[in-house]
RNA sequence: GUCCCCAUCGUCUAGCCCGGUCCAGGACACCGGCCUUUCACGCCGGCGACAGGGGUUCGAAUCCCCUUGGGGACGCCA
């Protein structure tokens, strides 16, 4: 009656949230959020076997840690058995659906004859006119048309066309009673107006056996579009052995949700030449029109620069609590209510990759080195680095002001008084305070660190010199 | 095997629908350089693609056909 968009993700929690899975989500998500309309989410759990409450939450978190809501839900297809019985018994009683006794294997035997015979392996029909009456025991099947082609006009792919007899009378409910996959779907997606379904490419062959269980019912056929499906680095679909798939890895590995969702989103649509997007730029600008028709490789080296320059561009209150969640994960010792915060992550925002990337390299401003990396003081603890360690040593302790400007100020004026240039005086500083080879600058470094972290820091290095002699 | 889908730099893509402005643009990666106390950031430059073949056309990345290549589906899984 409304001409309100409703789009669906249906989940069968089997597993974890995977990119794939989330990537489908984002996209009927989007589209809803976009033309104002509805997002719904239901667990398709009639595999009995393999579905799992862990599955379960495992979605939702996944789910929740991108940020996708919905507003219809979440429906278990388990807990919806008497509207698909209605349905059914509509379609038998039609003479469209019919009870069919023949045993797995005897359906086996008939695949694979047809394969036998160059054919599409399938069922062959056998008890479609015996009649059967409504027995425990016997599966349901679909009449399908012998001739002619289902076609889909596919929002994404444009017209596809199936031929009917690619296509054999289809299980609807299983002999123990439980309904299948594509009866399911079609009935929830009817009863619950769903208008686009939006779906991954790997669905194709299914739209057509579905369309034909709306035609058998009279109902209405929504719209289909499907996405085409990401690829591992090896152009196969993706999968466990290309390594993270779960949503909440990618979490563990420092990535933001926002910019997850900017690649997933990038991957198969475009809007023009941008690649940068926020939630809510994709939440204005998502086309389904602008998706395009190719697979696409999921690349872990775009999505980690995409991942630094939404770090870059995130706010401090934004990366706060992310950031501090990161150091208490990785175990780094820090304290939560240092004043300095604000100022550390300021400092790391354009020289993080990760928050994993960013909380290791916070380490250094609150604890002291542990040890002095050998490439490193190889090359910057030279012979007369000793005297310039002393000699920064006795500058910081007669100085009150240890802002940035006057620490690079003092820096300087060792560099002069010694006749040294910035190098020499930087390189061994950085070693003496990070133990590392590389860090943010050293005025930087010492304003963050102050008097009480760097003197103790100095003294050890000096202490580790002299005692190398 | 059968059916369906797809095809622009290594990767993601713009352009394709409505042929000329494309000797094909952007991004990631890579390689140089600049900046610089290190590492990053930033900036500048470079490398690098219309799968092949036929058509149609004055003209094709764009339209048509074939070939090849790739992906997907063929379950009492979803």
């Amino acid at each position: 009656m409304s001409d309100t968009i409703i789009t669906r993700f249906p989940p069968s929690p089997t597993g974890y949230l995977h990119v794939g899975g989330a990537r489908t989500a984002l996209f009927n998500w989007l589209y809803a959020r976009k033309t104002g309309g509805k997002f719904i989410l239901r667990i398709e759990d009639t595999d009995i076997q393999r579905s799992t409450q862990e599955s379960v939450n495992a979605i939702f978190e996944g789910l929740n840690w991108l940020g996708i809501d919905w507003d219809a839900g979440p429906f278990y297809q388990t807990q919806r058995f008497d509207v698909y019985k209605t349905y059914l018994n509509q379609l038998v009683n039609d003479k469209k659906a019919y009870y069919c006794t023949c045993s797995p294997e005897t359906v086996e035997a008939m695949r694979e004859k047809a394969r036998a015979e160059g054919r599409n392996p399938m069922y062959d029909g056998s008890c479609r006119h015996k009649n059967l009456a409504p027995q425990d025991g016997a599966v349901v099947r679909l009449c399908t048309p012998d001739t002619g082609s289902t076609r889909i006009d596919d929002i994404i792919k444009g017209p596809i066309a199936i031929p009917n007899t690619e296509i054999d009378d289809f299980i609807l409910r299983r002999s123990d009673g439980v309904y299948t996959y594509n009866f399911a779907v079609v009935i929830d997606d009817l009863t619950m107006d769903v208008t686009h379904v939006i779906r991954g490419d790997d669905h194709v062959s299914n739209t057509p056996k579905q369309i034909l269980i709306y035609e058998a019912l009279g109902a209405k056929v929504p719209k289909f579009g499907h996405v085409p499906m990401v690829l591992g680095p090896d152009r196969t679909r993706l999968s466990k052995r290309h390594g993270a798939m779960g949503v909440m890895e990618y979490q563990k590995m420092g990535f933001l949700p926002e910019a997850l969702l900017n690649y997933l989103v990038r991957l198969g649509w475009s809007y023009g030449d941008q690649e940068f997007f926020t939630i809510e730029d994709m939440k204005r600008l998502f086309s389904l029109e602008s998706i395009g028709r190719s697979p696409g490789v999921f690349d872990m080296e775009k999505l980690t620069a995409l991942n630094a320059e939404h770090i870059q561009k995130s706010t401090q209150e934004r990366l706060r609590p992310l950031f501090l969640e990161q150091m208490q994960a990785l175990c780094i010792p820090h304290d939560p209510q240092d004043p300095r915060l604000n100022a550390i992550i300021t400092l790391l925002q354009p020289r993080s990759k990760t928050l994993v990337d960013m909380a290791q390299q916070a380490e250094s401003f609150f604890v002291a080195p542990s040890a002095y990396c050998e490439v490193a003081s190889k090359k910057n603890f030279k012979a007369e680095s000793l005297d310039v360690l002393k000699k920064i040593r006795e500058k910081l302790t007669k100085t009150e002001d240890t802002s940035e400007a006057a620490m690079e100020a003092l820096l300087h004026s060792v560099c002069e008084e010694m006749g040294l240039k910035l190098g020499k005086v930087g390189g061994p500083l950085r070693v003496a305070l990070t133990g590392k080879g590389f860090s943010p600058g050293m005025g930087e470094m010492l304003a963050l660190l102050g008097k009480e972290r760097t003197l103790p820091r100095l003294d050890a290095a000096i202490a580790h010199l002299e005692a190398k002699g």
